[in-house]
DNA sequence: GATTGACCTCAACATTAGTTGAGGTTCTAG
DNA sequence: CTAGAACCTCAACTAATGTTGAGGTCAATC
């Protein structure tokens, strides 16, 4: 059995201390629709456990280049006030690995572009897909056009 | 033999259609010390043709998540006043190809972590190496750093 | 029951990476 | 030579992601 311990709530300097992230980026995060707190009688943040599990995956998505809104939208799919399954994390994570791999599939094809661009000097951008990683371009309303170079 | 058009310097107008950044862009990079540009008897600017190819490195560099202030640094190994050589670039391109890598090993590390963390439901903070990607904390005053790379 | 560290809110500031606009100048095509 | 496109500078603004500080409250310990 889990002792009492175990399911008390964390206070706020808890959080931070165990999850690496200041205090007053945890209110920035609230603020943002990121995490949630109960509160004391006397108006004090009290943080379920599995907002450990939250900051987390918004610490590691952040890593990932995934700025906070995307990252709220993601975890919007949690449910609101109870504590989330496995089932809802591994719903949100499968979806995230995919990012991540698409995200280490871009940097290892553009490593492979330095090697044979830059690296030998050439770095012509008409054969080099450096410039045009295969997303954006239609969105874009006004920049980033074709980087072919009639050199 | 080269023609004469192939020599004549870019406006800023034809270096931003070219690379895909915006004029303004072009001024912040400028103020910033990332690209620089002779000046008309007018005072416009004319870029050596080289410049694209910087701009495409600023880009890419950008792209794989690193900040101006460390592609600056970057850059100033470069020659200044002079068109870099293949060599120039392969020096500079082998130290990011470098960084590179350990990125791409460090979003494998992540992703392998969210299978076996997140992907299980676990995400236990103590025992997963998603929070403390080998960087360290003692360094650290208070939380959230932004993960800058070893120089 | 006082002290002291942890906590609260709110507003202002910081940094990065630019964009926008006003007001004026230069360049080039006709 | 002149019209208009392209360029110039400078200052102000934006947006994301927080941090810092002032002024006040809460709660755990001596």
């Amino acid at each position: 059995m889990p002792s009492v311990e175990t399911h008390r709530p964390l206070t706020i300097g808890e959080l931070s201390e165990r999850s690496g992230v200041s205090a007053s980026a945890l209110h920035f995060y609230e603020r943002n629709g990121l995490i949630e707190a109960e509160r004391t009688a006397g108006n004090q943040r009290r943080y379920r456990r599995d907002t450990l599990r939250r900051v987390a995956f918004i610490k590691t998505s952040q890593r990932v280049g995934l700025p906070l809104k995307d990252i709220r939208d993601a975890l919007e799919s949690l449910p609101d006030g109870r504590t989330p399954t496995k089932r809802d994390w591994s719903r949100l994570s499968s979806r995230w690995r995919k990012e991540l791999d698409e995200r280490i599939a871009a940097l290892q094809h553009l490593r492979n572009d330095l090697d044979g661009c830059i690296g030998c000097g050439c770095l012509s951008l008409k054969s080099c897909t450096l410039q045009n990683p295969s997303d954006e371009l239609g969105a874009s309303g006004a920049g980033a056009q074709r980087w072919t170079l009639p050199e």
